[in-house]
DNA sequence: AGCAGCTTGTGAAACTTTTCACGTATCCCT
DNA sequence: AGGGATACGTGAAAAGTTTCACAAGCTGCT
């Protein structure tokens, strides 16, 4: 396996989202057009994406549903359960942490820190809001490897460099700023600003342009 | 001005975050270097990305800040306020609708939707939950430009369609489904699953590879 | 005024990602 | 069993994006 564009990575996502939906349904198997139509690209693309990891379909016929899905989850690493933390407690932090699709998919938040006494103590269905001192006994005991990040932007820096000393490996970063860490961590950067600016820049700038 | 990358965008949308941090203390001028070093790409790129729409800097001295504010302002469309509405009023739907950043913008969430007659009703702050059925109306009432997709899956093709249908002409889509709409409609689409499957990725099969 | 030191704006080169196109394998039908 | 249709896997071409490198221009100092 050679090196892989983070594009792909992210087709393989869409591709798995669509294989799950279609396993439902008695179909047996899908060809790279038809992967491609539901997920919004294109068969060669299809086909060069998976060609990364290995030969998964059979020529004339297309994919085996559960085998491609089977191939796809390990691909991605989702063969197994992650801990998942998330820190900050407030709107989105409570959207992220009660999101189900995360759980189904093996992504277990099993912990939410928050600095505002006034938040740290509340549950939330299975979960309680701790303080974010307790941060690294929490991610040694509950083996958490992922933090979602969902502070306000001042505080960011500083609890992502706490939540890597205590062996975080991963952030998905919501909070507006750039994230400075060393390479042996992954950063992910969701930014809701930015996606709505640049709606306002395609209006802005023509009749449209499409997905 | 010719054809512009999605990823220009994203990064104009990221200088306009570092000059506005910027413009509170005094510093009347920044480089192209100093601008990269905050936004997290190179002096190449901030030069290249903003030849795109002009020459806004002075040799020898950089950018004058609130003059290169002013201009990415107006590339971006952020020299008037948009008229938005967020449909879905679960936990993520209210997290958005209630975003500060959004309104900080000039992005004015005026209305929120949803069909569950249990959410109908509610009042967030100054916004009241409404009967998804009332969407035409307001769209033309409160002039809705943009919409926030934020419902489940299942029925977010069919509320886009009716959303477009009604004169709104940009979705930015939470929902984990992809929209088929028009190409006079501008979509963009988040998806939370994704970004933490491609950390769950990078986690499987690396010592690690940065931000 | 002239020089030194910066920093922009931009073609051209390098690199990355997507699309093309075709050899090859598999299935189905008669 | 053979022929036709289908669809994968993959090098090579095309398209798109980033980086390089340098001429041109601005400022401030002597």
């Amino acid at each position: 396996m050679r090196h892989v564009a983070p594009s792909t990575v992210r087709r393989l996502s869409a591709y798995l989202r669509v294989l799950e939906e279609l396993e439902g349904r008695g179909d047996g198997t899908i060809s790279s057009r038809g992967l491609a139509q539901r997920a919004g690209t294109t068969s060669a693309q299809v086909r060069k994406d998976l060609s990364y990891f290995g030969s998964f379909g059979k020529r004339g016929l297309g994919y085996s549903i559960p085998e491609l899905l089977l191939q796809l989850r390990k691909i991605l690493g989702l063969d197994r359960s992650w801990g998942v933390a998330v820190i900050g407690a407030g709107r989105i932090g409570q959207a992220l942490a009660r999101y189900p699709k995360f759980a189904s998919k093996g992504f277990d938040v099993r912990a939410v820190f928050d600095r505002d006494r006034a938040k740290i103590g509340r549950r939330w269905d299975e979960l309680e809001v701790l303080d974010v001192a307790e941060l690294p006994r929490v991610v040694r005991e509950k083996r958490i490897e992922i933090v979602i990040l969902a502070t306000d932007p001042d505080g960011a820096q500083a609890v992502a460099e706490r939540a890597v000393a205590a062996g975080v490996r991963a952030i998905l970063n919501f909070a507006p700023v750039k994230l400075d860490l060393g390479p042996e961590v992954v950063v992910n950067s969701v930014n809701m600003v930015p996606e709505l600016e640049s709606l306002s820049f395609a209006l802005t700038h023509m009749g449209a342009a499409g997905s």
